[in-house]
DNA sequence: TTATAAGCGAGACGGTACGTCAGGTCTTCCG
DNA sequence: CGGAAGACCTGACGTACCGTCTCGCTTATAA
C-alpha cells in the first residue's frame, strides 16, 4: 500500500533506531520521527512496531539474496558446518541479531506476527536445511533439521551461553551422528 | 522488603491474570488492581511485570518440588522420555506455558532478568540433565543437553510445529545417537 | 496551542468544580475527567491547576467587558463607591471569589503565574483606578489606588472579617480624605 | 500534647526547610525526615504542613517578645513609621516571609488554620495597632489600622511592587490624613 | 487558468500505563 | 510501652505512546 519509496524511508529508520540501542524501546512515534513521515502513514502499512521490524528485517533478508540459498557442495558435513557458521554470525550482527531478537519476543504474543514470521522468514529456511540434509541421505530430515538449528536458537535466545569456536563442529558432528549418517 | 503475605497476594494475583489471556497485556497497574495492591507495593519489590512473572514462576515450581529432581531409573532412554514429556506438559500448561513464554519475551531486551532466569532458573535445569546424562555414560553432558532441549524450546518459541505424539520417542532416540551412547 | 473549544470546555469544567466547594481540592485529574479530556490535552496548554484558574478567571473577566471598564460619572466620591462596590461583589460571587482566592494562593509559591497575574489582570485594574484618581484631581494616584484596594483585599484574604454594609461608603471617605481631594 | 523536645526539634527542621527555597515543597515526610522524627508523631499533634508553619511561625513570633508590644513614644506619625518599617523588615526576612507567605495561601483553603491564624496572630496585631491609633486620638481606629495595614500587605501578597524607600513615610502621611488627626 | 480534490505532514485528541511522590493509617520491633 | 521505622493503600503527579482524528499545505488533474 506505502509507496516503495515510504518503505525504504521507514526501514532505514527502524534499522538506525535498531542499530543504536535498546530494540525493545523502539515506539511508532520514535519510526516516524526518525523517518520523517506521519504516523498515519505507519499505520496505513504496518499494524504494529513488531510487523515494521520484521519487515526490515525481511527486506534485509531479501537484499542479500532473493530467495534462501544454503551451501551444497557435497560434502553434507562441511556444508552444515558453513550453515551453522554463518547463522551464528547473523545472530551475532549488531543490527540483524537484536533485531531478530525483538521480533521473536513480540511473536510470543502477537499471532498474526508468529504465522507471518513462520510463513516467510522461519518456514522456508527450515525447509531449505530439510532438502539439504535430504539430498544427504538423512532420513528423518525434518526432524533432523530441528535438531541441528534447535539448540543454536535455545544458546541465543535464552542467553545461556556465547558461541564459542570449536562448538560449531562437534555440533556437526553430533547431528551426524544423531541424523544416523555417520 | 515485601512481606511474604504481600508476594503471595501478588502471586495469586499475576497467575489467574496469566490464566485468562493475553499474557503480553499484563501491567503493574492491572496486577495491582487485581492483587488489590498499591504500585508502591509492586514497584518496592520487583522492578518490571517481567520480575513479577519471573517471581511467581519460580515459587511455583519450588512449591512442586524444593529443587530440581529428575528420573533416575536406571535406564536412560527411559528417563529422558519421562523428562520431555514433562517438559511438553509445563509448556503446554495452560497457565505456567504463557508465563514462561512471557518471560522469555521480556529477557530479550531485560538483561537483568534474563540473568535472573539463568542463574535460578534454566541453569539448575540444564545442570540436572546434563548430571542425568554424565551418570548414564555420556561425555559431552553440558552440549547433549543442550542438544536433548533445544529442539522442543525451538519448536514451542518459534511457535513452528505442535509436538505431536510419537515425536518424544523419535527425539530421545536421536539425542542417544548423537549422545553415542547406542 | 489548544483548539478554542477545548479551552471552552476546560473553561466550563474549572468553573463548575470551583463552584462546588473546596477550590484547594481542584487537581489536573479532576479536571479532565470533569471536561471529558485527556491529562495531556490540559499539559499541553496550562503548566498547572493554577494557570487553569486563572484562565478561566481571565476569560470570565473578558467575557463581561473586552477591557476594564470604570465608572466615570465625574463625581469622584460617587464612582468610588460604585467601584468598590463591584469589587465586594465580585469577592464574594460564589464562583469568582473561591477561583481569586485559590490563584492568589497558588501565586505566593509560583512566580510565573504571579507574574502573569501582575501583567493580565490587577496591573490593568489597578492602571484603570489610579486613572480615574487621576483625573479627579488626585497627585499620587498610584499609591492612593493602593490605599483604596489595599484594605478590600486585606479583609477579603486574610479572612478577618465580612464586608459589613456601611464600611464601603466610610473606607470611601476615608480614601478621599487621604488623598487630599475633600 | 507533642512534647516540649519534640515541638522544638519539629520547629528547628521546618525553619531550616523553609530558609533553604521553596516553601510550598514543604510535605509532611520531608519534616519528618528531617527532624528525624516519624511521621506518626507529627501526625500526632498537627493535622497539616500549614498547621506546623503556622506553629513555628508563633513560636518564632512569641521568642522575640511573649506578647505584641508595638512603639509608644507619644508621636503617633513617628509611632507608624516605626511600625511599618518593622512589618516591612518581617516580610522581607528570608526566613519569616516566606514561611507567612505560606501559611497564607494555606489558610485560602483551610478554615481551621484560617481561624488560629486570626485568633492568635492577625487579631492580637491588628489590637494592638487600633489601640494605638486610639491613644493618639482616632476615631475610627479599627477601620484605620485596616487601611494602614492593608496596603502594605497588598502590596507583599500580590507581590505587586517591592517595597521602595520613601514609601513607608508617604503611608503613614496619607493614613493620618485619612484618619483625620492631620 | 483556475477550481478541486487527493495525499501527506503535523499534531491535537481521548486514552492507558508508566514510575514517582506524598498523604494518612497501621504494624512491627527495638530501647 | 512509647516511639522510630517503614509497609501499606490511596490518589495525584507529569510523561510517553497508543491509535484515531482533523487541519492545512502541497501537487496533480479536470473544468
Amino acid at each position: 500500500m506505502a509507496r516503495q519509496r515510504t518503505r525504504d524511508t521507514v526501514h532505514r529508520a527502524v534499522l538506525s533506531l535498531a542499530g543504536e540501542g535498546r530494540v525493545g524501546a523502539i515506539t511508532m512515534e520514535g519510526i516516524a520521527a526518525r523517518a520523517g513521515v506521519s504516523k498515519q502513514t505507519l499505520y496505513r502499512s504496518w499494524a504494529s512496531t513488531g510487523a515494521i521490524l520484521f519487515d526490515a528485517l525481511l527486506a534485509r533478508s531479501l537484499d542479500d539474496d532473493g530467495s534462501v540459498v544454503l551451501p551444497d557442495s557435497g560434502d553434507l558435513a562441511h556444508d552444515l558446518e558453513e550453515l551453522a557458521t554463518g547463522m551464528v554470525a547473523e545472530l551475532s550482527d549488531p543490527t540483524h541479531g537484536p533485531l531478530l531478537r525483538a521480533v521473536t519476543a513480540e511473536m510470543q504474543s502477537d499471532d498474526a506476527l508468529a504465522e507471518e514470521f513462520r510463513r516467510l522468514l522461519l518456514g522456508p529456511q527450515m525447509k531449505a536445511v530439510s532438502d539439504r540434509l535430504r539430498r544427504g541421505g538423512v532420513a528423518e530430515a525434518d526432524d533432523v533439521a530441528e535438531l541441528f538449528v534447535g539448540p543454536v536458537l535455545h544458546r541465543w535466545l535464552l542467553r545461556s551461553r556465547p558461541f564459542d569456536t570449536g562448538w560449531v563442529s562437534a555440533h556437526v558432528a553430533r547431528t551426524m551422528r544423531a541424523a544416523g549418517v555417520v
